[in-house]
DNA sequence: GCGCGTCTGGGACAGTTGACCCACTTCGCC
DNA sequence: GGCGAAGTGGGTCAACTGTCCCAGACGCGC
């Protein structure tokens, strides 16, 4: 993963791997059985650390859902700021899976995974501040990754942090369009 | 860009590009320096024929405001739906262009056209139906770039049609509340 | 101390890649 | 008809890649 960050998935070749993990290019065959192996296995890894990492984000001392929903957003974006490329290195991921037959499952997987997430935040910030979404939680879930991949994709192409705060607004705002008698004042 | 699409950008050697185009590997670094001054054209040339087509695709015949915002959103799903390659491709570039150096700035001035195309869609379609956006045009354009990213990516990885239409309403929705004194009936 | 499974070191292999070269053909224009 | 530029064909080159191989070192349990 190291390398695949910082030099992208196509330098990720078994000798560049190995020289970053400081060990024997006979070791990586020893390992595992092969190159679109090992980058089956960490793209599974990372979609689970992934997951972690965001759930421990949520900001439940915030004084109402909209701002936990904003500060959720913010430290996704704060997450990608501190290590963008870590987070290209997803996209690629998930492109090159595309790409490749023998992988070309793990992005419904990955995005299942990340439509299950967002819904559990979203449930937890509904059950923490009594509110309730007025739509589906899961199409609300998938309307939330898309609109998280779609700022990091613009932040990454043009790393404008002011717009990215204001696109950040709208994105609150668009989901907390979709709650009932919330307690948001 | 036929090779890029069909097997994605590390397939498209100058081998691959060569044979596709039906010429001689000699007339690759006669017509062009070398391979990522190729790209660098390709994504140039790419960018803006997605503008063009685009442009086309707003419907301004449509009752109202919203349901021409929905029919631009769906049609670009559409345009995505009729060829994922390509539109695979795409992103692909982006990271590409974003990892080497001699392409960097590409990035930047691509999402700079693609909101500068969301901006333009807008205002044309506010003085259609003689509404106005609550905000700055350019704002709710970054808005609509990252929605359409977005759930690009989303339908790219599990392909869930129906999925991707309910999530083609939210995002009508979200645009359209930043809509003033709109004949939006 | 011995044996054996685990891991390492160095090397090798065939295949692919971007780039380059140079003699040759083709073709429009004078 | 001939001339010069534009384009072609075939070949070569060094670099790099994934994968495999095998002799040996290491360490741990008996």
């Amino acid at each position: 993963m190291a390398v695949i960050a910082r030099d992208g998935v196509a330098a990720a070749t078994t000798r560049a791997i190995v020289a970053e993990a400081g060990m024997p290019l006979a070791s990586f065959h020893y390992a595992v059985g092969s190159r679109d192996e090992l980058l089956s296995d960490v793209i599974e890894l990372v979609v689970a650390g992934e997951g972690t990492v965001t759930l421990a984000s949520l900001d439940l001392d915030a004084p109402d859902l909209r701002s936990a929903v904003r500060a959720t957003f913010g430290a996704y974006l704060e997450l990608v700021r501190s290590d963008p490329a870590r987070e290209q290195a997803m996209f690629e991921l998930t492109q090159h899976a595309l790409r490749t037959p023998a992988l070309a499952e793990l992005p419904r997987q990955q995005y299942r995974s990340y439509h299950a997430l967002a819904a559990q935040l979203l449930e937890a910030g509904a059950r923490r501040y009594g509110a309730e979404w007025s739509l589906p939680i899961d199409d609300l879930a998938r309307f939330v990754i898309a609109i998280t991949d779609g700022f990091t994709l613009s932040w990454l192409a043009d790393r404008d942090d002011a717009a990215a705060e204001r696109l950040l607004e709208l994105a609150t705002d668009a989901v907390m369009a979709h709650t009932l008698n919330g307690a948001h004042a």
